[in-house]
DNA sequence: ATTCACAATATTGTGCACAATATGCCCTGA
DNA sequence: TCAGGGCATATTGTGCACAATATTGTGAAT
């Protein structure tokens, strides 16, 4: 049994980043234990993580429920995100290999493409990936690690406070930064940083409604459930005949 | 029972942030429950936190074992320092608040004081509460953490690689940090935190023959709770008589 | 009608016993 | 003497049953 847990993990965390769950919503342990078909301390285990992602709030001896975050919180997180993603920028600035710039630089070219194109979707993606593909210049674990914390919760925070329309990056920002890095002036890269991130905290619009589109926890992860493990069957069979024991010890977990 | 195990918790990472515990060497879960008095369970949860905050490492079926970091992981950890740390100040720079800049201030005399009087073990103190102090300015509950783990891990390092002699900041560095930051120069303040951050770096040694202060886990780990236990039963005896319901609700764990 | 007390229910938390796994030792065979 | 296989042991992991706790529902008294 060596992973069938972290994919009900991925399972649950991509309907909370999705924003399926209803917020406030509790998800309780035997029904979840009973629809991915495991024993009650295996959730329970999931449910753990999950909530010290911050994905899920945990309340001893009560359970644990969607995190539904408020407007102080989001904006405790972008905060965050200035500093942090500003520390990377400024330590990058001028110490980009050349590898590292020409994949920023193929990067924010097909930004544009896709905004020229109107293709929302890849837009969104993309511009998400403009801030990782930072993180991952830097070479430090623990960085990267944190920064990917903090963009799981903006990407749940998008789908609670958002307006449907406009959701990516406006990509002359991270041009500006991406020039700033490459002349080697991290004030500037910083300063830019900063800016951009603040003028995404902007759009974040204060909640009146409940959202529309959350369904019952229950049946939700059910069904991304059912569609996850049938990827997972496929992807078994498709690679049935090949070596089997390839990694011998898991290198942690 | 709301928190013996948070005591637990504090009591063995206390031991290993003072490189008490010899590394590598193995926490054995039913030792520790003896050892504390609870349940083998209580232990395990302590031990897997412990691992989370890559206090131990953890190996699937095999055990808990006291970190023994690298010479190569205490240079990522740096970098980790010197990326968020430089963030911080980047964003505090011009920003304080005028309490903030007095308490800094108050923290810079109080270190050249301490200096002055060849006070070492108040030195090394002060000198990485400067660091946290730091992190306390800007508002960010996040970023906070997340330092805070950095200079656990940090302190830990130290204890393995720092040669004996002088292992306090030099505190001429943190002036001149502290100034660019009241000066309002975000790239002088950031520059100056890599700096200072990169000599601290440069007095790890590698390693050559085991440390010497390190005991048998279990007998330093019995000690350090007798202790702790004592020093809580003084604690609690002394708030006998106070309100008992002051708080209601704890508001998370 | 409202509020308080109290029972009933639902949910999480924990101890225990056993299963799974890794490691070290010993014994055998060349 | 050493390599290899298999048993013995030590340690972690898990399922289950029950205990602890919070919430909801009910009824009576004011």
């Amino acid at each position: 049994m060596p992973a069938p847990e972290d994919l009900i993990y991925d399972t649950i965390a991509k309907a909370l980043l999705a924003g399926r769950l209803a917020p406030a919503a509790q998800l309780v342990e035997a029904r979840l234990a009973d629809i991915f078909g495991v024993s009650r301390e295996r959730i329970r285990k999931v449910l753990h993580r999950l909530g010290h992602a911050r994905l899920l709030e945990l309340i001893p001896n009560r359970g644990a429920f969607v995190a539904s975050p408020t407007l102080d919180q989001a904006r405790e997180i972008y905060e965050a995100r200035r500093i942090v993603e500003g520390g990377i920028v400024g330590r990058l600035a001028g110490r980009l290999t050349v590898a590292q710039a020409t994949a920023l630089r193929a990067h924010a070219r097909l930004e544009e493409a896709a905004l020229k194109r109107a293709d929302r979707a890849l837009s969104i993606r993309l511009s998400g990936e403009f801030h990782t593909l930072l993180a991952e210049c830097v070479a430090s674990p623990f960085v990267l690690r944190q920064l990917q914390e903090l963009v799981s919760r903006t990407s749940m925070l998008v789908a609670f406070f958002e307006p449907a329309t406009s959701s990516e990056c406006a990509c002359e920002e991270h041009a500006e930064i991406l020039g700033a890095l490459l002349k080697g002036d991290p004030a500037r890269a910083m300063k830019a940083m900063h800016t951009h991130l603040s003028l995404i905290e902007t759009r974040l619009t204060p909640r009146v409604a409940l959202p529309e589109a959350v369904a019952e926890p229950e049946t939700e992860l059910a069904r991304a459930w059912a569609t996850a493990i049938k990827a997972t069957a496929k992807a078994t069979r498709r690679v049935a005949g090949k070596a089997q024991r390839t990694q011998r010890k898991s290198p942690r977990t």
